[in-house]
DNA sequence: CTGCGTGCAAATGGTTTGCACTACG
DNA sequence: CGTAGTGCAAACCATTTGCACGCAG
């Protein structure tokens, strides 16, 4: 992912490009852990210094708006972040805290088929999220990071 | 749910019974549409005007650390809790906020089975809830609340 | 140029904490 | 009685906001 696309990323949103903006998206794709608001803002100042907290969120709530990026919240939690824009899942590990993406099509399809032939009564269903939660047991394969 | 029951639930949990976690503990049942510790307090305090803010915010931890209660987040809002403590997911409704119960067995045997087949390498599932996002069609059935 | 975006610092607000007092078991 | 629970007020801290200045379009 380079500046090109991240450029293009921002301008098809009719946002204007800034550095700021650039290395907030940059960074919260780089750190793909699912980053909080302070993991990034540290991320960024070291090699930009003088970016503002109250810039960071200001920009984060703008990304979210134009569906650059996705809030993540755990029952536990501060708000996390993610720029990974396809369908997927959560692993929320209960020890760690630590948030992985689970991607499976084959379930996806499936409750795609199950809630198109029963519908909930008096709702719209937009898009359904597994928060699936439990434990790594292979905490060789962590990458990071939150505890 | 009356006193008694509720006496027993605390007890049963090694509890000490006091008037506070019994109010609080009823509110929670009573307002059964996941209310913020603010609409708990308010409810409370109409016939226990004394109540601290910081021990509902104490009785409610001890409450979801004794798995009395559970806590409820959502992506834009603050803590919320429920005391239906059977195996249900959640609709949440991206309009109003409302959050409201979603059952069904037949969707929770699939999946039962389906990850009993197909476990996720590295992780330890202990449980899965649905969040399913969408929008109330039907807003007379609202019985309440959230704006 | 002109207004949106940024930096800064103060404000906000939900939640937590420390401590002396109270009351449950 | 002894200790866990409560009330109160202050502290905390993630996030928001207001405003003057700066820069993207």
């Amino acid at each position: 992912m380079n500046k090109a696309e991240i450029r293009e990323k921002l301008a098809g949103k009719g946002l204007k490009i800034t550095p700021q903006r650039m290395a907030i998206l940059e960074a919260i794709m780089v750190l793909h852990n699912h980053p909080t608001a302070d993991i990034i803002i540290e991320y960024i100042r070291s090699n930009y210094p003088n970016i503002a907290t109250g810039t960071v969120y200001k920009v984060l709530e703008a990304l979210a708006e134009n569906e650059l990026i996705r809030k993540v919240k755990t029952d536990r939690d501060v708000m996390r972040y993610e720029a990974e824009l396809d369908d997927h899942h959560h692993l929320y590990c209960t020890e760690s805290n630590r948030i992985e993406d689970y991607r499976d099509d084959e379930l996806n399809n499936y409750l795609e088929k199950y809630f198109r032939k029963k519908a909930i009564p008096g709702f719209a269903i937009k898009d359904i999220k597994l928060q699936i939660n439990g434990r790594f047991t292979d905490e060789k394969k962590s990458k990071t990071i939150f505890k």
